[in-house]
RNA sequence: CGGGAUGUAGCGCAGUCUGGUAGCGCAUCUGGUUUGGGACCAGAGGGUCGGGAGUUCGAAUCUCUCCAUCCCGACCA
C-alpha cells in the first residue's frame, strides 16, 4: 500500500478524551475513531489489525474442529423469554421495537439463538459433539464505557458454543477450547494465563478467563508465576487425542482473578518467590454450563440408550475488539506502537527519505515491489513530508520492520533495515536487506 | 445510577471570576526556499463560543434548563 493513496489520520496530539495508553495511540495512529460512548467506527488502518486478529482467531477455532456459522444482531425477545434471560438480563441489554411494535433487542450474546438452531436440526448423540462459533458484532449497554475499545457497548466477539450428549463429553469440548486458547493468543505475541473465574450471570461450574497482564489491567489477578511462564501446547497438537493432561498441567497452579483470589491459600500453594499478583487485562472466557438453556429451551438429543435428554453446553467467548487495546497495552514504547508481527496492519514498510529524488525513487519501487512479491504486506511511505515526519509515523503506527532508503545510504550502496521491537537499525546492500526481512518472515 | 468535571476553529488550549462583540499553538490552503528525526519565510481561509430560554443597552462570560463527552465507584468479552 502507498501511504500516499491511503487514508491515515494520525494525530501529532493526543486527544484529552483518551486516558489509557492504548486508547490514546489508537487514536493518534488513525485507527479508531468515536462514534458515540463506546461506539467506534474502525479505519483503515485499525480494521486492517482487526482482521488479523479475527482471522487467527478463526484459524485457531477451525484447527480445534469448530464450524463458523453466522447469527444475526438483531435477535426477537421471544427466545430470551424462553431462556428466561429476557427479564434477568437488566439494561445492559439494548431493547428495541420494531415497526409493528414487536420486541427485539440488540444480541449481548447468543446462547439463545444457538440453541435454537440446534434443536431445530439435532436429534441424536450421533451427530454429536458439535461446535458452533461465529464472529460478530454485539452491544452491551454497559453504564460507563471506557478505555476505548477496551470497554466499548459495540464490540466485535468471537464466541463459540458447545454440544454434547453429556457431562463427560462436554468437559472434553471445554478442554479442545481452552487449549484452542493458549494457541491463539500465544500467536498474538501475548501471554495469556488461564484462571478460574466466577461462573456470573451465565452460570455453570465450570470456567475460566483467559487474561493478559498489564499495568492498565481493570482487575487485580494472582497467580504461579511458573503458569505465565509455560509455553501453549503449539500449533502441531492433536485436538482429537486426550487433552486432560494439557488442561490439567495448567490447573494444578495457583490463578486467580480478584473475586476468586484467597489469600490464605494463595500462600499455602505457591512459594513465596512465585507469588505473582498483576493488573490484567481479560480477553477471553469459557464456560461449561451444562442444560442451562438446552432444558428450558428444550434442545433434546437421544443417547445411546434410546432416552432422550437434554444437550449439554458450553460457551467460550473472545473479545476480538478488546484484544487490539489489549494487544497494544503489552505493546508499545512511549514513540508508539510496536505490533507482534501476526497481527501488524502491515508486516514491512519502505520509507523514502527524499521523495522526487530519482535514484530513490527508483530504489523504493524496487523495494517495494519486492517486498509486495515475497508476501511481506510492505506500505510504501512516499508522502512528500520531511524523514522526521516520516520516521515518527512509522514509529507511532508500530510497523515491525521497515527499510528506510536516502540518497546519502545510496551513494554509498546501502539502504537502513530498522527493526521497530529492538530499535536497531542497521546498514547493508539492497538485496542484504530484502534476504533480512524475508528471513524474518 | 451516585459523586466530580468539561463543552470556545479539524486537534490541543487561553479568555468566563471582574459582561463591551473571540485569541494562541499545531493542522489546512497559496507562493517560494527546503529535505537523514515531526522545516522556514510571506500571505490566506476557517468559530451562530454544545442547544434553548432568561437577565442586560450589550452575554463565550451572569441565571435557568436540556444535551453530549470524560473521570471516580457498583457491573461486564
Amino acid at each position: 500500500m502507498r501511504l500516499s493513496k491511503f487514508f491515515l489520520p494520525v494525530l501529532k496530539e493526543t486527544p484529552a478524551e483518551a486516558k489509557i495508553i492504548s486508547h490514546q495511540l489508537m487514536l493518534r495512529a488513525g485507527m479508531i475513531k468515536q462514534t458515540g460512548s463506546g461506539i467506534y467506527s474502525w479505519l483503515p488502518l485499525g480494521l486492517r489489525v482487526l482482521k488479523k486478529i479475527e482471522n487467527i482467531v478463526r484459524e485457531e477455532q477451525n484447527r480445534a474442529g469448530a464450524i463458523e456459522l453466522l447469527m444475526p444482531t438483531i435477535q426477537p425477545a421471544d427466545l430470551w423469554k424462553e431462556s428466561g434471560r429476557y427479564d434477568a438480563y437488566g439494561k445492559e441489554m439494548l431493547r428495541i421495537n420494531d415497526r409493528h411494535d414487536r420486541e427485539m433487542l440488540f444480541g449481548p450474546t447468543n446462547e439463545e439463538v444457538v440453541t435454537d438452531i440446534f434443536r431445530s436440526y439435532v436429534k441424536s448423540y450421533k451427530q454429536l459433539p458439535l461446535n458452533l462459533y461465529h464472529i460478530q458484532w454485539k452491544f452491551r449497554d454497559e453504564i460507563r464505557p471506557r478505555f476505548g475499545v477496551m470497554r466499548g457497548r459495540e464490540f466485535l466477539m468471537k464466541d463459540a458454543y458447545s454440544f454434547d450428549v453429556n457431562e463427560e463429553e462436554a468437559r472434553k469440548s471445554y478442554y479442545k477450547m481452552f487449549c484452542a486458547y493458549l494457541n491463539t493468543f500465544e500467536r498474538m505475541g501475548l501471554k495469556a494465563v488461564p484462571m478460574r473465574a466466577d461462573t456470573g450471570p451465565i452460570g455453570g461450574d465450570l470456567s475460566h478467563e483467559f487474561i493478559i497482564l498489564a499495568e492498565t489491567g481493570e482487575s487485580e489477578v494472582y497467580c504461579d508465576s511458573e503458569l505465565v511462564n509455560m509455553p501453549a501446547p503449539g500449533l502441531g497438537l492433536d485436538f482429537d487425542s486426550d487433552l486432560l493432561p494439557e488442561f490439567e498441567k495448567r490447573t494444578r497452579y495457583y490463578a486467580a482473578t480478584e473475586e476468586m483470589h484467597d489469600q490464605s491459600k494463595f500462600e499455602a500453594e505457591v512459594p513465596e518467590e512465585r507469588r505473582l499478583s498483576a493488573r490484567g487485562i481479560e480477553v477471553g472466557h469459557i464456560f461449561n454450563f451444562g442444560t442451562k438453556y438446552s432444558e428450558p429451551m428444550k434442545a433434546k438429543v437421544m443417547t445411546p440408550e434410546g432416552k432422550e435428554v437434554p444437550v449439554h453446553m458450553g460457551s467460550y467467548g473472545v473479545g476480538v475488539s478488546r484484544l487490539l487495546g489489549g494487544i497494544i497495552e503489552a505493546c508499545h514504547d512511549e514513540k508508539g506502537v510496536i505490533w507482534p508481527d501476526e497481527v501488524a496492519p502491515f508486516r514491512s514498510a519502505v520509507v523514502n527519505l527524499r521523495q522526487g529524488d530519482e535514484a530513490c525513487d527508483a530504489a523504493c519501487e524496487d523495494v517495494y515491489a519486492k517486498l509486495e512479491a515475497a508476501g511481506l504486506e510492505p506500505m510504501y511511505d512516499d508522502r512528500n513530508e520531511r524523514p522526521g515526519a516520516k520516521l515518527s509515523t512509522l514509529e507511532l503506527i508500530g510497523i515491525p520492520k521497515a527499510i528506510v532508503i536516502g540518497p546519502r545510504g545510496l551513494k554509498n550502496g546501502v539502504v537502513e533495515v530498522k527493526d521497530r521491537m529492538t530499535g536497531e537499525t542497521e546498514e547493508m546492500s539492497v538485496d542484504a536487506a530484502l534476504n533480512k526481512l524475508s528471513a524474518g518472515a
